[in-house]
DNA sequence: ATTATCTATAGATCTATAGATAATGC
DNA sequence: ATTATCTATAGATCTATAGATAATGC
């Protein structure tokens, strides 16, 4: 896991030696202090110049690291969904042969949960944000439909037939998502979200598919055991 | 419904004729152009002038009508949760003695449903700007955490005992809420949401409250009795 | 030589106030 | 007289570019 590159010490000295952190590049401590301003105030309520405060260098310098201020929403939008459709990917080819259907989502509901409660900065507000709607977003937002088509997939094929058939495949998704969002509300209104959480959220995806108590707790063992072993062969590269 | 004030034709006329509604006061003209742009482009993203140009008046001009910015978005955001509030405390009153709880969780969630879903231009985005955690709107979201809190005794009420044994009743009302706002991101995504949506929503709550089916049916019978009535009612002042 | 900062600054915008003006209403 | 607009404008702020400077690295 030690990928940081050593941040080289090169370059004219910030002129406040305050913040300064010699273990982070400086990129990192942009993409830090910007997402902790854009879920505090949004994109357009958080200025360059707020954001180089917060890393303690001059608003200009900003522009070395970063074309402009989209351009660090944009790698901050990118870095965010990258591990979910990573883990996703690992999971789906497992399903239905190893995997049931039920039990790969409540595995991706309860990480997706997981991560979006543990984010740095309840990164997550990002995708609530109308700016990103700017076609300039478009990969981020192609990320997220993809992600919601396989909450759309998994949770169409793990519904019992009554939902079946008075709910599409699109709406699935959509719901789904929708309720692992839930965790962003919580941080935000400081309802402080735990990890009972991640079970109790993956659990109601379930439930809205229809499933019974019983038929959950076998998923949720099933995920358990998927889990651990999906996010070793992760952590060591290919 | 005819409660508009005969929109005054005093005062100096407007530099440009375009966009001149004599049936809508200029009051009221702002408040939807903002509704407009702060859903497409946020809070912070959009000025007074935007505001300004699009109701066809000068920037200095919405000044006599708000006292600034923040001002026409309080105004919104108490329009708009008004209508919920009016009609839940209008429904309680009826559980449980000539309302299952399960019957009035299901026309509360079906009726804020479709007013997400048909309010003029996404309005419930506003929920999900950062800025509205501003002290200055606290009036609000003292609003939504009440109507959170009733959908919360609501849910606990109707609840299968299966889950009312894993989730608090806090949860609970996060999570209904978060079940009946997934309107709003249908409609920023262009899914469009339709009238079988409402009920579509107002069914997954019970289902994540683990009801069955037939109670599910139940329960939207007696939804639409009620919702009937509850709305005449609300029609004529008391 | 390269790197990462700095200073200086342009030019655009943004919110808000002050006071003038052109209607209607009494 | 009152109302609802207008014009003029202050002062703050915002993003971004240009070019200087002070380190490290070879």
């Amino acid at each position: 896991m030690n990928s940081a590159p050593p941040p080289s010490r090169a370059g004219r000295p910030r002129a406040s030696a305050e913040n300064l952190n010699t273990r982070v590049s400086s990129r990192q401590q942009i993409l830090d202090a910007a997402a902790a301003l854009f879920s505090e105030a949004g994109f357009s309520g958080s200025s360059t110049r707020a954001i180089a405060d917060r890393v303690g260098i001059r608003q200009q310098s900003l522009y070395y690291h970063f074309a402009g201020k989209d351009d660090i929403l944009a790698e901050l939008l990118s870095g965010s969904v990258r591990p979910s459709i990573d883990f996703v990917e690992g999971i789906e080819a497992w399903v239905p042969d190893e995997l049931s259907p039920a039990g790969a989502l409540f595995a991706l509901a309860s990480i997706d949960a997981r991560t979006l409660r543990r984010t740095p900065h309840n990164i997550g507000t990002l995708y609530l944000m109308p700016e990103i709607q700017d076609p300039r977003y478009d990969a981020f937002r192609n990320q997220r439909r993809e992600l919601r088509a396989i909450y759309g997939r998994l949770g169409a094929a793990a519904a019992h037939p009554d939902v079946t058939g008075t709910i599409t495949e699109e709406r699935i998704g959509a719901i789904l998502i929708q309720l692992t969002e839930v965790v962003i509300q919580l941080r935000r209104d400081d309802q402080g979200a735990t990890g009972d959480d991640d079970a109790t959220i993956a659990a109601s995806c379930l439930r809205v598919l229809g499933l019974s108590t019983a038929e959950i707790s076998a998923a949720r063992e099933e995920a358990d055991r998927i889990t651990a072993l999906v996010q070793r062969s992760a952590a060591q590269p290919a």
